[in-house]
DNA sequence: ATCGGCTCGCGCAA
DNA sequence: TGCGCGAAGCCGAT
């Protein structure tokens, strides 16, 4: 099944005279079940080559925030140790990964590389797969089901896909063993960023904009695996009677690990299922609404463009309610400060503020009332997509826009007429 | 507290 | 071609 995840790129050959095997690693930041790690360290044994793990770190990501940078740059640190210890060369360097990977590849024998699903990573591989004169692989690696396998459209809605995600999962679930290294040769590289994410933040990364979370989740493998235990041990039983009650609030916390790559779908399935508790409400959302999300953003290019995410109906309806009277409308400063009369939507931001997540039920509460606090859909969209990308740090993430598009109608149905939304579903608060 | 209706269009059986 | 049904909705009737 692991070749099932793998496309190649480019037509170019091996590169005979290389000295390693290249992974380009960016979307997987792990090494517990990553088919793109398993497939290059096949392919390093195979031709008696050392592995090169390497990372770009990108000064000025999009809307990327210190708060950002600090999470992934510790579940680095913690990476680099380890595949050093396994044997393997790993070298982060600063600057555009179009340039550096292709200066990698002039020594590579061959390249493997994790899929971008958003637009910028995917376009960044695309004009790498132009660019670069030696072989070229794309693994998908951070979906149970590669999101071409999964389905071969855009969907409609989740009943759409489910049945075909459904079928093939157990399939796809399997668990990745890694081969033995063989060859560990040491490989030098001058160029490369070390220390820890304080050193790196300060001496490399002073550009960029400053937002600390007070209360942020630490990043790194290990610490995605205890959140994992920790939601099976403590909270899936709950998760499974009241997800949808947003007061006994229940939250797996594993999103920023998934965002960055750092915890597989592939782990979260099979540790979920093995605990032996009912797990049918938590599959649907790892499974069907995760890789419905993936869905919208792989066959959308234009899915943080209002008017190519809703549908027709939608549309029609905002537009016919375009002259509706506002409760009030906020400007993006007062939602950004948490500063509006609804104290239960002031809590939701200041989490995104503080913690970095939002509850997935309060985030659809959260973009709701930005649509009835904004003087037109567009503006609220906007902000909604503003507010998400840079203050949670699982922001830029095929979840966030598909959360955000669900506010507009996107996998949705209409319901009754009511003022601002027409027939898009509105959500209150409750208790 | 619980239930059917609201409303649209896709997916699939027929 | 027709029917079932859908992310967390609301409303009014019972």
């Amino acid at each position: 099944m692991i070749d099932n995840r793998i496309n190649r790129r480019n037509e170019a050959p091996d590169n005979p005279k290389g000295k390693y095997v290249l992974y380009w690693m960016q979307g997987a930041q792990r090494i517990d079940n990553n088919h793109a790690l398993y497939i290059a360290m096949k392919h390093a044994n195979l031709l008696g080559l050392p592995l090169l793990v390497g990372f770009v770190l990108m000064p000025n990501y999009p809307h990327a925030v210190t708060g950002h940078y600090r999470f992934m740059l510790e579940g680095l640190s913690l990476l680099q140790k380890e595949l050093k210890q396994m044997g393997i060369n790993w070298v982060m360097t600063l600057g555009d990964p179009v340039q550096i990977v292709a200066k990698w590849a002039e020594e590579a024998a061959l390249i493997v590389m994790d899929k971008g699903y958003t637009r910028f990573p995917r376009h960044m591989r695309d004009v790498l797969a132009k660019r670069l004169h030696v072989s070229l692989y794309e693994v998908d690696t951070n979906l149970i089901i590669p999101v071409e396998k999964a389905y071969p459209k855009e969907a409609y809605a989740a009943y759409a896909i489910r049945p075909h995600l459904m079928k093939l999962v157990s399939e796809y679930a399997s668990t990745v063993v890694l081969p033995k290294v063989q060859n560990d040769t040491q490989l030098c590289f001058e160029e490369g960023v070390e220390g820890t994410a304080d050193m790196i933040l300060s001496k490399h990364l002073t550009g960029l904009r400053s937002h600390e979370y007070t209360h942020a989740p630490r990043g790194g493998e290990i610490y995605a695996q205890k959140a994992l235990d920790y939601f099976i041990a403590e909270h899936l039983k709950a998760y499974e009677g009241s997800s949808n009650h947003p007061n006994k609030s229940v939250v797996s916390r594993l999103s920023p690990y998934l965002h960055f790559g750092q915890i597989s779908p592939v782990t979260i399935y099979e540790r979920v299922l093995a605990s032996g508790l009912p797990c049918a409400a938590f599959i649907e959302q790892l499974v069907v609404r995760r890789e419905l999300a993936y869905n919208f953003v792989w066959y959308n290019k234009e899915y943080d463009q209002l008017e190519r995410v809703m549908p027709d109906w939608a549309k029609e309806s905002f537009e016919r309610h375009s002259h509706d009277e506002r409760p009030a409308v906020y400007s993006l400063n007062t939602l950004e400060e948490a500063g509006t009369y609804d104290a239960y939507w002031n809590a939701a931001q200041n989490e995104l503020l503080q913690k970095g997540t939002i509850h997935n039920y309060m985030r659809m509460y959260w973009g709701k009332k930005i649509i009835e606090w904004s003087s037109n859909p567009q503006e609220a969209f906007d902000n909604m997509i503003y507010l998400n990308d840079t203050y949670a740090i699982d922001g830029r993430d095929p979840n966030g826009y598909a959360g955000i598009a669900w506010c507009f109608g996107k996998h949705d149905r209409p319901f009754f007429e009511r003022k601002v939304f027409g027939k898009v579903r509105y959500m209150i608060s409750e208790g």
